[in-house]
DNA sequence: GTCTATAATTTGATAGAC
DNA sequence: GTCTATCAAATTATAGAC
């Protein structure tokens, strides 16, 4: 059992670096010590490795918003919603800068997104509307493109944590949350 | 001269669809109907290739910019650049398609969009700080991040023609512009 | 569960003729 | 400029032994 977690944290931090498409079965065979016969065992394909822990990254992401989104009034939710990109991806960094990177070009990786982030859109007009604002429609959708690129722009290293906690702090002024 | 833009067309074409890792010159060579070869004898190489593509489409978008943007007020700016991500994937959409998709894994795609987006951050700070705004530093960051996920949204068919408007036309009115 | 050996295909790229 | 023929390396995946 302990191969198949090797083949599992070497197929993670390969893909993080250099996208599923590019990184061959034998140089995770490499980097997790062992044969790529093994990996077709445990796995089947190359496929169903990357869907794996994709699976198993949106379980631990759910989990994370189950708590971190529990149960909050909407101004606490907007607050919640406006820290989350940041504390999402501190909370398993190596899957989010992969995501980031294989997103746009592959479908297993975005049917698993979509999945994830079809509640936040609705979730956070709701908010908008009890707080009284004229346009909850499109103040979601404007949110959700900030908040979208604030967790890709961090987990691609463009925006450094500071910078990122600036951000949020002024976000939460700027919608009168502090 | 036909059949090089032959393969200059039929590439952008396969790397929009698949992404240019997944495209190989054999598909190239059958799109484009020539021969595996020509394109090696016009192009050297398949990154040289998409070098050439990408290279174009950077010139042909700051050919637009530069009069979509050109000698304007700080308000009138605002409201180019709101309009600007909508209006660019619009004049060579295929080509946005395709860097929208290969960004976050091709260093080339990246060096080229970082030149030209350059620039633009801190033309929007300064815009900012002429109308009187208490941040300009982090309006400007902010509607980068509205921007750059807008004309991702548009060329990836998540934002519809007319969703885009709407929400040119709500950020507008956001920023009290209109 | 794990390994060695190997198959079957695909890939980017070149040689050489016209 | 363009084609046919070809190569060497890489890639995913399987067979079979331990």
């Amino acid at each position: 059992m302990s191969k198949k977690q090797d083949i599992l944290d070497a197929a993670l931090r390969l893909f993080m670096i250099h996208g599923a498409r590019a990184t061959s079965t034998k140089s995770i065979a490499e980097e997790a010590n062992t044969s790529e016969a093994l990996i077709f065992r445990h796995f089947g394909t190359k496929d169903n490795l990357l869907e794996g822990i994709i699976k198993k990254g949106y379980q631990e992401a759910l989990k994370f918003t189950n708590t971190f989104l529990a149960h909050k009034d909407p101004k606490e939710f907007l607050i919640k919603m406006i820290s989350l990109p940041h504390a999402l991806v501190d909370s398993n960094f190596d899957f989010w800068k992969m995501q980031y990177k294989i997103l746009p070009l592959n479908p297993i990786a975005q049917q698993y997104h979509n999945n994830f982030m079809k509640p936040s859109g609705d979730q956070l007009t709701e908010a908008f509307k009890q707080l009284g604002y004229k346009h909850p429609l499109e103040e979601s959708d404007i949110l959700i493109l900030i908040i979208d690129g604030i967790w890709k722009s961090y987990a691609s290293d463009r925006l450094t944590y500071e910078r990122c906690k600036t951000l949020e702090h002024f976000l939460k002024m700027k919608y009168s949350l502090s």
